[in-house]
DNA sequence: TATGAATGAGGGTTCATTCAT
DNA sequence: AATGAATGAACCCTCATTCAT
């Protein structure tokens, strides 16, 4: 699943790392307040602070800038999250970090992700498995960080079960974003992440829930 | 948050009502494909079995069409819902066949919740207070059915976790939808539905599961 | 070479036809003018009397407008010629009258006949093949009047210098058009009829020329 | 009528003069495969071999190129033209074989001729008369070969039939290229010089037609 | 009530030309 | 003298909406 190469005119590749982030940064502006579809190219080159010409002297089309912005944004979550995790917890306490550590990487990065969320339907049909493969990236990271805690024998899932459970971290994650209009209102970070570890780890049935200082 | 009054130069309610379905049926399949800023009026009128023209005597705007649906779909989604929780079952099989009936009416109706989800950012300003309002009422159901079991002494969770179970649940059912490109290929939905039921309720933390003979 | 295909959003045959009429005298007015790069589909719409959303409602592109032009202009010099090409003449004076009538014709639509030699390059490839044969069909008028010549006695030649003869009596009436800026300061229609239509029919070396009294 | 300025910022004659014969034999490459309109500057600088900074200064706009490329394509046709017309030959085989050169360097110069053909009418309104003047040398060389033939008593023609005879000559040569979808699928180039040769000198009317060896 | 032709603002994209380096 | 990134006017085309029939 190659990266999608993505057109540009000019030959200095660092001019066209920088342009892309000015693009990338003006585009999820808008991308939140508008949606793609209703924001046009014109505004994304002003917001970027170029004018319409240049922004086609570095994409193809303006779905070439949908993909840079998730190319993009699940680079920096990527980055973001594995700069979190340090290796100083384990077992069930390593699990937990990770699980904060992504709320608040997601938290940090809220318009982004929930951009990429919305929007990523209309990419390009040739990106999307290129996207789709990031997102099993992320996915996989949570799932990694499961498996350890079964190797290490503090939990016992089956294959699936870790699947499973790895879904419900990024899902639980990324619900902090796109229901944030019930969400936000209610909880702070804090308290959803710590009723959402709560409830992912030891499931809401009374008796089983071990008491946890941190949470 | 009264409902919004989509303009109609028709006064005969019933055609109204008709014409109108017609129109949210043919809306989704189009939705469904192309996504709602991809389609265009006149293709929804075809889909729909009448003209352009007609279309604009029963609708006041595109958006007027995606409102429709989504309200339309909620409307559907909480009959059939409804219509699946007979009041047999009772303590935490109750909670656990609430969640089975959400999942599977979310399954029969894939296309058109994930429609929604994915589109109801593209809906009329005026709108969106009424539809999340209608988001928060199919959580509420599910609320009240985990609060039975609290009043009932299956579970014991405060008012916020409440909460939080209900948005977990409601999004366990969702993903299904938007995420199937993974967990369709992964799972069944009788799979899906018994990991997520265990998973949910019980958590993951090994000694905790309570063998349950249906899942 | 199957006729190709306009595409039109418009259902009333009878409005097409005179849409597109408009379109292409419009168009002619424009071509002749600017030429068909330098013409704008708004010039196009503008000179044709509509708007451009109603332009778009009767092609598919800009190059279909030429498309049509061409057709049309095919069209309308196949039947202005075999108007006038009755039967009462045979012989010699048979070809002469078809030579004569080709040429007024040309010169009647003069503007026309230079607009689609100028442009027909920039035809979408697809119709290209078509105008081609139209283009052969109508080298073949004059050809079949060459033959009927040969069989009646009146020339000998062979297959070749049969076609040969055509293409030059076509190109004879073609040049007028594109080498007025010279031809036409020179000569008035009727001197330029009777000197081609005796260097062709008896080249120039002297003592071959037989008297005749009409050229 | 003087030779159209064409604009450069360059000093260096000599280099002016370099560049230039790349431009035109890049920009010759391109305006045969695509025409005129439909080829960049970028692409012309490229094919040229510079860049699109360096096109620039050597010309003022993209029209300039075109007068470049047909003021050099006359250049060469007449160039070559004359380098073929030796005087060993006399009276009418002095005419004979001006219509074979002049086929000769045409056929060799298709692409070129054509391109001019084509692309004249976008010369920028200063240049064309010049151009034409060039049209109008090229017809006078014939003119004159005609003339002396004249004057030598082998033909007996007023001043209207030789310039209508030497309209038709370098008619002859151009439709080669103009319609070579046809002739060339015919004819070969030998061929076509041999039958247009015969029906320019001695017409089609039957008893006229003096046999000749060569031809 | 139904139709579908007409409209034109607005969108994505191109490309000739300029100018700082 | 050479480069190529930057510019923005202008192009082709789409489509939500209207309105006469």
């Amino acid at each position: 699943m190659a990266k999608k190469k993505v057109p540009s005119m000019v030959k200095d590749q660092q001019l066209i790392q920088r342009r892309r982030e000015q693009m990338v940064k003006g585009a999820v502006a808008l991308f939140k307040q508008k949606g793609f579809h209703r924001t046009t190219t014109r505004e994304i080159a002003k917001e970027s602070g170029f004018s319409i010409g240049t922004l086609y002297e570095y994409i193809g089309s303006k779905e070439d800038v949908l993909y840079l912005v998730c190319d993009s944004v699940y680079e920096e979550v990527r980055n973001r999250l594995e700069s979190l995790l340090t290796n100083e917890t384990v077992g069930l306490d390593r699990l937990k970090q990770v699980i904060q550590s992504l709320f608040k990487v997601i938290d940090d990065m809220q318009d982004e992700v929930l951009v990429m969320y919305q929007e990523a339907k209309s990419l390009p049909k040739e990106a999307l498995p290129y996207v789709l493969e990031k997102e099993n990236a992320m996915t996989a990271i949570i799932e990694s960080a499961v498996q350890t805690c079964c190797k290490e024998g503090h939990l016992e899932l089956s294959e699936q079960e870790i699947r499973m459970f790895a879904h419900n971290i990024m899902v639980g994650g990324h619900m902090w974003t796109f229901r944030r209009w019930s969400l936000q209102k209610e909880f702070t970070l804090d308290e959803y992440t710590s009723l959402q570890t709560r409830q992912l780890l030891y499931g809401v049935v009374q008796e089983n829930i071990k008491v946890d200082e941190k949470f």
